[in-house]
RNA sequence: GACUCAAAUCUUACCAG
């Protein structure tokens, strides 16, 4: 009963919500997706009631619950609010798990309060906050967001230093720091690197890569990538396409990019 | 008994701001 299909059709859960009224009961998990699909779409204020609606009909919004509506209000950017959110579920008596702090760290950061961020970070990390590898990677995305690679970087250092492992996430969001602010040869390095680890760079590494190679104007490179992606696990995908065409243009090579969209279609 | 199963972090464009 609580297994709804997400992603689709978030309205069509409103649907379905009546018509469980025939019979099928939803429980906690059910309004969790619920809820959780509202927010995405940005229905925060849907999300909230149905909320209220789950806890009329007796049903109590767990730690999931509550971290959905979290993200929802982060989305938003009323980080305020969603930290209220966070105080009443405390005084609930129900724990955040690092899903919930790790919402609260992105959306921090996603409002560019990067010193709040650390601090609520370090604040964790002294309690029962173990490492953990994503709040990582959130830290770092928000301060390559501003371009602050020294700090970012070193917070790369620091995962190591504790024998933790960064994953692609980590190098993926380092390297698109280095290209936006046009260091292309410290992200190619961050690639070798991140080879070097045993990671297996993916299709985001290298579309991230050939971002930063056209904007410095070596498209030639950046085509090259998308060929040594056919020869790995990872294909080329739409977004490899578009970045590809929109180079081309960018280069004045018209016909090259009308000719790579008529391949696409085939 | 184990596994994926409701919530967190990365790339282009669009949308929103």
């Amino acid at each position: 009963t609580g297994l709804c299909r997400k992603k689709q059709l978030a309205e069509a859960k409103l649907v379905l919500v009546e018509m469980s009224e025939m019979g099928i009961n939803p429980n906690v998990m059910t309004y969790s997706v619920l809820i959780h699909g509202l927010c995405s779409q940005g229905q925060i204020e849907d999300a909230k009631l149905m909320m209220q609606d789950m806890v009329h009909l007796g049903l109590a919004p767990n730690v999931v619950t509550y971290t959905a509506l979290i993200g929802g209000f982060c989305i938003e950017r009323r980080v305020e609010e969603a930290f209220g959110l966070f105080d009443e579920m405390v005084q609930q008596g129900i724990d955040p798990n690092k899903y919930t702090y790790c919402t609260l760290l992105d959306g921090l950061c996603k409002v560019g309060k990067l010193e709040e961020a650390v601090q609520f970070f370090r604040r964790l990390q002294g309690q029962a906050f173990d490492d953990n590898v994503v709040a990582y990677n959130i830290l770092i995305s928000g301060f390559c967001k501003v371009g602050f690679m020294n700090k970012a970087t070193r917070l790369l250092v620091e995962i190591i230093q504790k024998g933790l492992e960064p994953d692609e996430i980590t190098y993926n969001t380092l390297i698109d720091g280095f290209c936006k602010v046009g260091r292309i040869e410290d992200a190619k390095s961050l690639l070798i690197d991140m080879e070097r680890q045993g990671l297996r760079p993916n299709d985001i590494t290298y579309n991230t890569l050939m971002v930063g190679l056209i904007k410095v104007g070596d498209l030639e490179h950046a085509l090259h990538l998308a060929q040594e992606m056919v020869g790995k696990q990872t294909q080329p995908d739409a977004i490899t396409h578009s970045i590809l065409t929109s180079g081309m243009c960018q280069a004045g090579r018209f016909q090259d990019a009308e000719n790579l969209l008529l391949s696409y279609g085939r």
